[in-house]
DNA sequence: CGTAAAATGTGATGTACATCACGCAATCGT
DNA sequence: ACGATTGCGTGATGTACATCACATTTTACG
């Protein structure tokens, strides 16, 4: 499937937008590839984009002082990614984001977002709907960190993604509920 | 300050309203009191309304199978508090909200608020931001407790909103954190 | 293809926290 | 005002997980 198809699926989930009005919409999206471990937003840097994801896993994370990687998002296709903070305060990029795989992504202006979002009433609408359920996610797996503990979390997340298994290093996995790689390893081979 | 006016400060910050729309907005809001202690949304629920308040401070929390409670959010004056998965979803409450302590709300209808933000673009813009802003608070809190111990936590906490030292029970804040009440007081009393 | 690098498995040890148990202090409701 | 409830402090003990150390396996790539 084209870009542009698989961006207008996406989209109809949520809004209705005349043929016209995705064309101009799609207008704005710039098609990216990127390699394996290649690097999108890094931190520090400004950011200025946020990235729909078509093909490829791409991560936001967070590294601590000690160095070590904590992960706030793995984004497949049809996900979106970027360092939400950067891009709508203006303030330098804490969070990172790169790719786990080979990937195909359609990179969006924060400039051009807000400009869609005042045009078109329901490009505003759907992006309301994209950060609701992002909200509501990330409350679900706030209490998925206080209430259950690191081998729950796991087949939790195993049971609604199985194909990370495969397709994600272990230690990534780790880095995403919060364990140590030696304690996830030991978590599937008791 | 009375409950218009607070709430037409809340939306100025984020969106543009004409008085005839902001009336109208307004209209859709119902005031309500709360005793402490009282429930405002309790798990099981059909979930019909967000809140925002107006004075005082309600808690959105779960309990687990062991009646163990995890708080996901302090709502304090101009805070807006809900089960949102169960609102947008239509399915039951899992998360309930009650009063700390006695608490002023503004209550808006689900069905009002969609309602509102199709017929007005800018009220769209409002709750797009304020999710926004949501979404934010709630990816640096999972980084805050994959990163740091509770210590930290604690003190972090205690530095964005002290009030909350004075106004809440210790073992809610220890709900809040993710750690035991115990554990809390020895944080503090060394 | 062959070597370096990255990823994974596994034991030994340490620790931040939970849990249990109890006593005391503050607050609430009638 | 006074008993009941709720909140708080503190010791003793248990445990889930981190960390360190090193071996083994898999993958990347010149």
């Amino acid at each position: 499937m084209q870009a542009k198809e698989i961006l207008k699926a996406h989209i109809a989930k949520t809004a209705t937008l005349t043929a016209d009005e995705f064309e101009y919409f799609f207008s704005c999206f710039k098609l990216q590839s990127y390699k394996k471990g290649q690097a999108v937003i890094s931190e520090g840097d400004r950011v200025q984009h946020e990235y729909f994801v078509l093909d490829g896993i791409l991560k936001t994370f967070y590294i601590n002082d000690d160095m070590k990687m904590f992960i706030l998002q793995f984004a497949m296709p049809t996900w979106w990614a970027s360092d939400y903070n950067a891009l709508y305060t203006g303030s330098k990029a804490t969070v990172s984001v790169d790719c786990i795989t080979k990937a195909e992504v359609l990179c969006l202006a924060g400039a051009d977002r807000e400009k869609l979002c005042s045009e078109i009433h329901q490009v505003e609408h759907f992006f309301r709907w994209r950060t609701n359920r992002g909200y509501v996610a990330a409350h679900k797996r706030l209490l998925s960190l206080m209430n259950s503990d690191a081998k729950h979390r796991y087949e939790e997340l195993m049971a609604q993604y199985p194909e990370l298994f495969s397709q994600v290093p272990k230690h990534l996995i780790a880095a995403y509920l919060g364990v140590s790689r030696e304690t996830l390893s030991r978590l599937y081979n008791p």
